[in-house]
DNA sequence: CCTCCACCAGCAGGATCCGCATGGGCTGTT
DNA sequence: AACAGCCCATGCGGATCCTGCTGGTGGAGG
C-alpha cells in the first residue's frame, strides 16, 4: 500500500513510518499541512494518515475537506491527541474514515490502516485518474483538463495512463517502451519523444502550468508542480 | 442506510437502534450470532454493527470471518466491552472495519457508522458486464467467453455493451442506431444485421448455447437461454 | 563554444475499420 | 406452391485514422 503520512511531531512520524514500512507499505511523509495537502492532491495514495492538529493553518480536517471537495475519496485515518468525543465526531464528519487517539499502540494503528486499505483497492478498481485539473476516465476513455474534453489517440491514451498511474514519479523511457509499446528492445528512434510532444501539445497548450515534465537523462514525469 | 445490528444486551440494542433510526436509517436487529449471521448472509445491508461477544457459539468475529469467506464485503463495525489492544486488533484483522469500545457516546457511534457507510456501494460504477459465461470488461475493453479472450472491433464492442446492458430485454434496431451509431435516421441499409452477424460469429461460434438471439420483427436480445 | 539531448513539424506507409451490396435461407402467408 | 418479408453471411472498396521515422532546431550543461 502507498501511504501518505502527515505528521509534524518528528518522533511520532519516524516511529509510524518505520513501522508501516516494516509491514511492507510504501510511505511518503510530509511535516505540515500545506505539503501534505499538495501531495495528497497531486499523487495517488491508498491511504492518508493525518495528524489532526498541524502547524501553519492547514490542519488535518482542512486537508480532508479540501480533498473530498475535489472528489478525492482516499481513505483517511486521523491521529490526534484530542480525545474528546466532539473532536472525534468532527474528524469523522469532515470525511475521515477513522480516528485514533494518541497515545496509541502501533499494532492497532497498523490493523486500522489495513482495515481501511482493504476495501477500496481490493474490489473497486480505479476508473478515473486525476492529476491537478487533468482527469482521465478509464471507462469512457476520456481525457479532460479543467473540464474541457481533450481528444487523444489510443497510443497517447496508454502513454498518459501510464504516466498518471505513476504521477509524481519519474518514468523512464525503458519503462515506457515496455509498458506502452510492448517493445523489449531499443527501437533506436525517438518514438517516445514524439508522442510525449504530441501529448504535451494537447494537454498543456493554453494552460500556464504544464503537467508533463522532462527529467533530463532520466525520463518524464507528470505532476502539478515543478 | 440499511443497518443490521447484532447485539444481545437488550438495553444497548434498544438505545442504538432508536438512535440510528432517528438519524434516518433502517435498522434490523438480531439478538444472537446465529440469527445475525443468517440475516447478514441472506439480505443486503449497507453496514453491520456487531457485538464482539455474543451468546451461543457464534460471536462477532466469527460472523465477519464467515461473511468475508463468502466474498461479502459489507462494512462491519464492532462494539465491545473488550478494550485491550489485542482484542481490537483481532477484530480488525478478522475483517472488521472499525472497533468501538463500550461504553461509547452515541454521537461517535453514529459518526463512525456514517463514515463506514459513506464509501462502498454508494457509487461504484459497473466495470464488467456478465451474461452467462460471457464477460465484458469496460476497463480493459476486453471480451471473454468461457475464459477465452475474444477480439472485437470498437463498433462491435459498443454494440455488445449495449446489448449486455439490456440483457434479457429486446433491443430494437432503432435503439441500436441511436445508441451505438448515433444515427437519428434510418440508414436504409443492413448495417446492424452485418455487425450483429459478425458479433455472433465471434461470440457463439464453437459454443452450443448461443447468446445472441433474433427477435423477429423486433430486434435482438442477449441472454443465456431461449 | 561545443556537445548532447530533447523537441517538433511534416510526411507517408500501413493497418484498421466500417458500411454497402449481393445472394441465399428461413418463415409465414396467400 | 409460390411469394413476400425478414434476416444472414461474405467479399469488397474506400476512407479515415494512426503511427513511427526523418531531419532540422533549440536549449541545457559542461
Amino acid at each position: 500500500m502507498r501511504i501518505l503520512l502527515v505528521e509534524d511531531d518528528v518522533e511520532v512520524a519516524r516511529f509510524v513510518k518505520k513501522g508501516l514500512q516494516e509491514a511492507g507499505h510504501t510511505v511518503e511523509q510530509a511535516g505540515n499541512g500545506r505539503d501534505g495537502l499538495f501531495l495528497a492532491a497531486s499523487e495517488a495514495f491508498d491511504l492518508l494518515v493525518l495528524d489532526r492538529m498541524l502547524p501553519g493553518g492547514v490542519d488535518g480536517v482542512r486537508i480532508v475537506e479540501t480533498l473530498r471537495q475535489q472528489d478525492n475519496r482516499t481513505p483517511v485515518l486521523f491521529l490526534s491527541a484530542l480525545s474528546g468525543v466532539d473532536e472525534r465526531v468532527r474528524g469523522l464528519k469532515a470525511g475521515g474514515d477513522d480516528y485514533l487517539v494518541k497515545p496509541f499502540a502501533f499494532a492497532e494503528l497498523l490493523a486500522r490502516c489495513e482495515a481501511l486499505g482493504r476495501r477500496p483497492s481490493s474490489e473497486a478498481p480505479v476508473t478515473r485518474l486525476k492529476v491537478a485539473d487533468l482527469e482521465l476516465d478509464l471507462l469512457s476513455r476520456t481525457v479532460t483538463r479543467a473540464g474541457k474534453k481533450i481528444d487523444v489517440q489510443p497510443r497517447e491514451f496508454r502513454l498518459l495512463e501510464h504516466l498518471m498511474r505513476h504521477a509524481g514519479q519519474v518514468v523512464t523511457r525503458t519503462m515506457l517502451l515496455e509498458k506502452v509499446w510492448d517493445y523489449h528492445f531499443d527501437p533506436q528512434t525517438n518514438v517516445i519523444d514524439v508522442h510525449v510532444s504530441r501529448l504535451r501539445q494537447k494537454l498543456d497548450r493554453g494552460f500556464d502550468k504544464p503537467l508533463i515534465h522532462t527529467v533530463r537523462n532520466a525520463g518524464y514525469m507528470i505532476r502539478a508542480e515543478g
